[in-house]
DNA sequence: CTTCGTGCAAAGCCTTTGCACGTCG
DNA sequence: CGACGTGCAAAGGCTTTGCACGAAG
């Protein structure tokens, strides 16, 4: 967990970019929720952690790490965007329609899918995004 | 191409929703358009018909197609929001992260990963988004 | 030191909503 | 006619931006 902070950290360096207090409390905000986060909900963990943070700088800096590909910016059905550590592993997101619940699960399944329809469009593909919509087995009956 | 403004009327009906001039116009709009657009441009290629039509009602009709299964909302890369009419075929993107083109593409190669991927989880899926970004033919030299 | 990042407040953009009027059924 | 849909304008939520101050290298 740690390893991802300081991943993201020598990502930062490599892109010219400082290595801020702010952007660290981000970072490790980040990787300790594992999961997406929105905006509003890096703003409240750093104030709960006594630390300050304005929620200009959680956009900028999000939009700096998403520059430097730390960062992956998610649209899970809700009107704002959620962000993840972008790490080696790609992993998609089942939504649930019901309650909400955002499941991720692991998108190697659809890796294969995605090379080939892109080379067919002679597309190089960058990255791949899924997102599944359903209900979940809690809201199945 | 009429045959999708008539299913969709159809399927206002059925949802006992009134048939305006408003709403068969934006109906119009996308099954001519074939593909994505936004409420900004269904706004604009109405008014470009000489039809009266604000940009509330592009919103609001938009949400009661949605509801009705109509259209699909869709969240190509960009933070505002296009929509495309609902045909039985789905369909997925790849997005340039050049030129910002969009291409639609067929997304039945996705669709048994996703049936898959949503049992191993217990998960009964309902439709799946797919996006894929990268850069095109054009911006790959 | 010089440049880049931050905080604050204000502006911006897309989208939703309240209200009175108009229209569909 | 009565309920539902529309237009307009105003409000709302998320995100971006201008400016002066503060911190990183």
């Amino acid at each position: 967990m740690d390893d991802l902070v300081r991943a993201g950290e020598r990502r930062l360096r490599a892109n010219n970019k400082r290595l801020t207090s702010q952007r660290k409390l981000v970072l490790t905000i980040l990787a300790e929720a594992g999961g997406h986060l929105d905006a509003h909900d890096i703003y409240e963990r750093a104030r709960q952690k006594e630390d300050r943070l304005s929620l200009s700088t959680v956009y900028r800096t999000l939009s700096t790490l998403k520059e430097a590909g730390v960062v992956r910016e998610l649209r899970l059905g809700q009107e704002h965007h959620h962000y993840e550590l972008d790490g080696e592993d790609g992993h998609s997101h089942l939504v649930c329609l019901n309650c909400g619940r955002v499941i991720e699960v692991d998108s190697s399944p659809f890796a294969e899918a995605a090379m080939v329809t892109g080379e067919e469009h002679g597309f190089q593909v960058a990255s791949a995004q899924v997102e599944l919509r359903g209900y979940c087995g809690r809201c199945r009956q």
